[in-house]
RNA sequence: GGGUUUAUAGCUCAGUUGGUUAGAGCGCUACGUUGACAUCGUAGAGGUCGAUGGUUCGAGUCCAUUUAAACCCACCA
């Protein structure tokens, strides 16, 4: 006797269970293994600065499904996990913990700072950790790494100076993004820009000869402290006598050259720009070509330093305010009109960012996009969906150096030492103890830290242990396939091939899988400042793991945004419930001893069913091999709802309980064996539900985990009788319609006569059951003429066969005539078609044969549909 | 300025290489407690696949133009 299945799948309490189990067991674990190929994938390690959102509900649960499909293949599949620090993110919130106690970086200094951070990871990264298992989530945890763990620092320390000493990492003065806010250097993957109202200001720089000079336009008035230079077009006519000369900067008086540079567009306002080289990207280019200098007026808090003159100690803001109105009242000021631009904002704060000269260290980003460039261009890495490479060469082929410096305190802290007697600047992995250049021992390290993005590049291989040379690094890298967001390929995929291909001098993966983002109902992106967010864990609790991971599968496109809708988890969840309950009739009917498949007396029934499951695991292992998770999904619902459930349990009902004992053991047996398969097929996108079941089944032992993925059975395969069943059930779904239409109650059982040909005689014959439990038929006889048939009777048609049966009194003859007629305009539609078709030449000449044997068989088939339609009317006329 | 995506049923979306009558979920209508499931079953209504033109024997699918929306990159001050 088997354990008897609860009515209903409750996830709440299975869940924590069965991840428990796997957890223990050791299910999740891989290692280096000569007998097996490597499958892996390392995950995008989540900040430590939150929680589990839906967004990474999306990425885990696809790679989830991917890892546990191979995993079931037979490859040493390993999904290494783990968490990253994400310097900025985290310091933010850091910060804004202390400031609730009243306290500032400053009051704590570095040492207690870094303390709170640490313990700031200890519980968040914790916490995420704990949420990535409620999903589902089967990563090796037995190998979990943090972005600041030793060997990821290691790993970094090592890049650094590799690159260093290859001249690829070098420190400069060069304008950067700054943020006021965060206090710190950007690079320009991190500055958003967003469009603003604002104005531009046309300003007189009158000449220094007292002459009417010219007027600049510009949005920043509060720069013009910092204007070293205004240009003006070359063949720009206008101004052709004033190249070479000076104007007079208003407010500071003080004269500045006029210069001649093609980067101005004269139509743009008066086609006279303003230089700052210290504060726009644009004009730091210029000066550097007319040896300007370079004048910074603000300071690292955004406010105006000492160069500002009586304006210093201004913020931005107040001395925009300020220096309009003092070129009002001095009549400078020509004329303000509205004007909408974009400013850049920090991705962290969104506060807006200063551009300003700066030094700090940077990549040189160029030569490594080289190689990251080729190996995408000749396919070492591919993208899924293949578009995204477009994105990646744009902005790769227009790189340009990364700020890898940040003026934080949570990091890894730049590995570079500053001599404070020579000044030379040694870089090394280790703090060297006398400089090398002066022996000096009076050195100190370099007070910043690491843009985060620089060891979540290395993390594909860091992770393996890199710099050292691991087994695991040998066998796992090059990873397989890396899955994340559009909203990350620059920030982090770019990277990682960038380092991988510098420090490993291989591709960090194949394959780049991109999805889109989970937007709410109505479309909008999940954010905090709209409250909008739907916390994945509520969803779980709710539904369970299942259901919330189905969700986010099924019905989707790669690369592209979805919507999330609650109804849509509580489909899935339905559906859940249905394999649940499918199981439960399969196991309430497991008593008999079960024999294997291969013993079992296959019927009609079984052998389509045996063909399907056959079609659904060529198509699902097809889908999964190419990334079509969506169609998979899609594909595995559909063959269990309505193939499975909806027909093939109806249609071993009559043998189950009937009489005949080998009968239902056969139907058991296969029962059982597809059910079984069914699971398996399902277990990667509905781990625990498929657990649970598998739990329940007679012949299986261990996990579900790692059993053996489907494979196709070339001895299942009955195209014919295939068919012959899909004529049943058309035939059934036939005199389900005409009962409905006459309202004929369920309980009105009739005796149905099938008329069909010689050759679908015997396959009638042995099908009558299906009639009695299917369409309502108290008893079914089946012959090849209509002898005996009252004329009244009502017949059901479909093409392979008729079904007639004596329900003439409930005939309403309007609405008979009615249905007949529409399904005759059908018909007779769809024969037009098909003759036009036969009729073209060219159809018949250059389609595929098989095309057109399809159109010559839907002619015949409609023909004969007709005819039957055509007789019925003609009896209804007498 | 450059680029990408989206437009298919009332709503949300699938539709892999062009090939019979374009699908699903939700919603809607009618019926139904048939020994797995009302988190269910049966039957049904509902679409000229944004528009125009083209390629082709054949186009939701390929090409061109176009309309609308979203996004990314660039940043002409």
């Amino acid at each position: 006797m088997l354990k008897e299945m609860p009515k209903t799948y409750d996830p709440s309490t299975a869940e924590d269970r069965i991840y428990q189990m796997w957890e223990k067991a050791g299910y999740f674990h891989a290692a280096p293994n000569p007998e097996k190929e490597p499958f892996t994938i390392v995950i995008p390690p989540p900040n430590i600065t939150g929680q589990l959102h839906m967004g990474h509900a999306l990425d885990d649960t696809i790679q989830d499904a991917i890892i546990r499909f191979k995993r079931m293949q037979g490859y040493e599949a390993l999904w290494m996990p783990g968490t990253d620090h994400a310097s900025i993110a985290t310091e933010v919130k850091i910060v804004d913990a202390m400031a609730k106690e009243g306290l500032t970086k400053k009051d704590v200094g570095r040492e207690e700072f870094l303390r709170r951070a640490w313990s700031w990871r200890e519980e968040y990264g914790r916490r995420i950790v704990n949420q990535l298992k409620k999903l589902g989530a089967s990563c090796d945890w037995e190998r979990e790494r943090f972005t600041m763990d030793e060997g990821c620092s290691r790993a970094v320390l090592k890049t650094f100076v590799d690159l260093y000493e290859k001249g690829l990492i070098y420190r400069g003065d060069r304008i950067i993004n700054w943020c006021p806010d965060c206090k710190t250097a950007l690079s320009d993957a991190e500055v958003e820009y967003e469009e603003q109202d604002s104005f531009l200001w046309h300003i007189r720089y009158r000449a220094e000869d007292g002459g009417e000079g010219l007027v600049v336009a510009t949005t920043r008035p509060e720069t013009m402290l910092g204007d070293t230079a205004v240009a003006v077009h070359p063949e720009d006519e206008r101004y052709a006598g004033l190249v070479g000369k000076n104007v007079i900067l208003p407010i500071l008086n003080k004269p500045i050259p006029v210069v001649a540079d093609e980067y101005v567009e004269r139509e743009f306002g008066t086609g006279c720009v303003k230089i700052t080289p210290a504060h726009d990207p644009n004009d730091f280019e210029v000066g550097l070509r007319h040896g300007l200098p370079v004048i910074r007026v603000m300071a690292d808090d955004g406010s105006m330093n000492e160069n500002a003159g009586k304006f210093a100690g201004l913020s931005a803001k107040e001395c925009r305010k300020a220096v309009v109105e003092e070129l009002e009242r001095t009549g400078a000021l020509v004329k303000t009109e509205p004007y909408k631009h974009n400013v850049g904002t920090c991705y962290r704060c969104h506060s807006v960012v200063e551009p300003l000269v700066s030094k700090q260290w940077f990549v040189n980003a160029r030569e490594l996009a080289k190689p990251a460039i080729e190996c995408v261009r000749d396919g070492r890495i591919k993208f899924v969906p293949e578009r995204f490479d477009k994105i990646y060469f744009n902005w790769m082929e227009n790189i340009r150096d990364w700020c890898i410096s940040r003026q934080l305190w949570w990091g890894h802290r730049i590995p570079a030492y500053y001599c404070e007697d020579c000044g030379e600047v040694t870089v090394a992995a280790e703090a060297p103890k006398a400089c090398p250049k002066c022996g000096s021992t009076h050195l100190h390290q370099d007070e910043d830290v690491l843009d985060t993005w620089f060891s979540s590049g290395l993390w594909p291989f860091s992770t393996m242990g890199w710099p050292d040379d691991t087994p695991e690094l040998k066998y796992f890298y090059p990873t397989s396939v890396l899955c994340t967001g559009y909203d990350i390929i620059f920030f982090w995929v770019a990277r990682m091939i960038m380092f991988g291909m510098s420090q490993m001098g291989e591709v960090p993966f194949h394959t780049v899988f991109i999805h889109g983002i989970v937007r709410d109902e109505q479309g909008r992106k999940m954010s905090k400042s709209l409250g909008n967010g739907i916390d994945p864990l509520k969803v779980i609790e709710k539904y369970g793991a299942d259901s919330l991971r189905f969700s986010l599968t099924m019905g989707t496109s790669a690369g592209n945004d979805m919507r999330f809708y609650d109804s849509k988890v509580e489909a899935c969840r339905n559906f859940a419930n249905k394999i649940w309950n499918a199981s439960r009739f399969v196991l309430m009917n497991a008593e008999s001893d079960i024999i294997p498949v291969e013993q079992a007396k296959l019927d009609a029934a079984d052998r389509w069913i045996l063909t399907r499951l056959n079609d659904a695991v060529r198509a699902v292992t097809d889908n999964l091999e190419s990334y079509e998770l969506s169609l998979a999904s899609q594909k595995i619902y559909d063959f269990v709802w309505s193939e499975f459930c909806d027909w093939y349990i109806e249609l071993t009902k009559t043998r189950l309980y009937g009489e005949d004992a080998e009968e239902k053991k056969s139907a058991l047996s296969v029962l059982l064996y597809v059910l079984d398969a069914t699971l398996r097929l399902l277990h990667p996108f509905m781990p625990f539900v498929t657990e649970e079941i598998y739990s329940y089944l007679p012949h299986t032992s261990g996990t579900i985990m790692r059993a053996p993925w489907p494979k196709e059975v070339p001895a299942f395969n009955f195209p014919e009788v295939a068919q012959n069943m899909d004529g049943m059930m058309e035939l059934v779904q036939s005199i389900r319609n005409v009962r409905a239409d006459l309202s004929v109650p369920p309980s009105r059982r009739t005796h149905i006569t099938i008329v069909t040909d010689e050759a679908h005689r015997a396959f009638y014959t042995g099908a009558g059951a299906y009639f009695n439990k299917l369409a309502g038929a108290s008893g079914v006889t089946v012959q090849t003429d209509k002898a005996g048939i009252a004329p009244d009777a009502v017949p059901a048609v479909c093409a392979a066969a008729q079904a007639y049966m004596p329900l003439a009194e409930l005939v309403d003859l309007e609405k008979e005539r009615a249905r007949l007629e529409k399904e005759k305009a059908a018909a007779e539609g769809e024969i037009a078609r098909a003759q036009a078709k036969l009729q073209n030449e060219g159809f018949v000449k250059k389609a595929p044969e098989k095309v057109v044997e399809d159109v010559r068989g839907a002619l015949l088939k409609n023909q004969e549909l007709l005819q039957k339609i055509n007789e019925r009317l003609e009896s209804l006329a007498k």
